[in-house]
DNA sequence: CTAACTTATGGGTAGTAGTGGGTAATTATC
DNA sequence: GATAATTACCCACTACTACCCATAAGTTAG
């Protein structure tokens, strides 16, 4: 069957109730061991980032190895795991997100949902606008060092 | 027998679904791990480029190699899928276009698909005629270029 | 030259996706 | 412990997409 990756992009807006849809596409992509469940939290960007479950454990072990008595390990394992809520959708494929991580993707009522392979971003339609024209622009220099970053692994 | 490589070039016009054909040489070049479907996206020019799912499949392997840590590889993981769709054909062999991609070529009604290779692209006829007088006219100082980048991998 | 097949094109229809909202269950507040 | 607020679960409507069948034109084979 199709691919278990998420690509494309997506607009929908977020109901009365606080709700927005998984594009079904996604949904389908979740693998059964996933649950029908999502693990939602900060994007590095002015976003949200969205795991599939099974995504997300594999981040946990990493977040495990690390040491708890390195300060700078505690920091990061805190970082990354603070805003992470994982989320089941409801049989109309739709998810509650938190108020705090709207807030930090400056989301009020429409939101753009975007495919990155093994995750999912979502933005707010204007701020996304805002960092093409800054943040993605991309020179000859960045793609040769990120295809030398591939070459090396 | 045929050739597993797209080649040539075909006119066909969108029908009142939003449904496009393609070209029955370029089905059956289609392996059978690529599942009936074709991946199209963005090109850089002002149209539409098409993989099979085999070639897609090798490209988000190079994506998911790179770091979600870093800004620029975000950037360019997104810039790369983020309006990559799978296409099944129909049991006619057509495939109905994402209609943003549909605005990117400028393509209302009719279309030119060619063969490049590996990958097909599609553009407006009227689109393809205004680039073949300007942007692809190449002189013998980029011949030149292309042989000896050939020449050196 | 005709028949069988393939290709391109048109269109009907059932099922799905996206959206809205009602109500019961759960949690929080006083 | 009673009441308010929030969340989870359910049902309903509309538009669209996926899937199916049909036809005409073009191609190949006998």
């Amino acid at each position: 069957m199709g691919t278990k990756t998420f690509t494309g992009e997506f607009r929908y807006s977020i109901d009365s109730k606080g709700r927005v849809n998984i594009p079904a596409k996604f949904r389908k992509a979740l693998p059964d061991t996933s649950e029908d469940t999502f693990v939602v939290t900060r994007g590095l960007d002015e976003n949200i980032v969205v795991y599939s479950l099974d995504v997300w454990r594999q981040k946990e072990e990493e977040l495990l190895k690390l040491s708890s008595r390195l300060r700078e390990h505690r920091a990061f394992v805190r970082q990354n795991t603070r805003f992470a809520t994982p989320l089941k959708f409801d049989s109309q494929g739709r998810v509650a997100i938190p108020a705090n991580l709207l807030k930090h993707a400056g989301i009020e009522k429409d939101v753009v949902i975007i495919g990155m392979i093994d995750e999912i971003e979502i933005w707010d339609p204007d701020v996304l606008e805002r960092y093409e024209e800054t943040e993605f622009q991309l020179d000859a220099e960045d793609i040769e060092a990120i295809d030398n970053y591939n070459r090396s692994s």
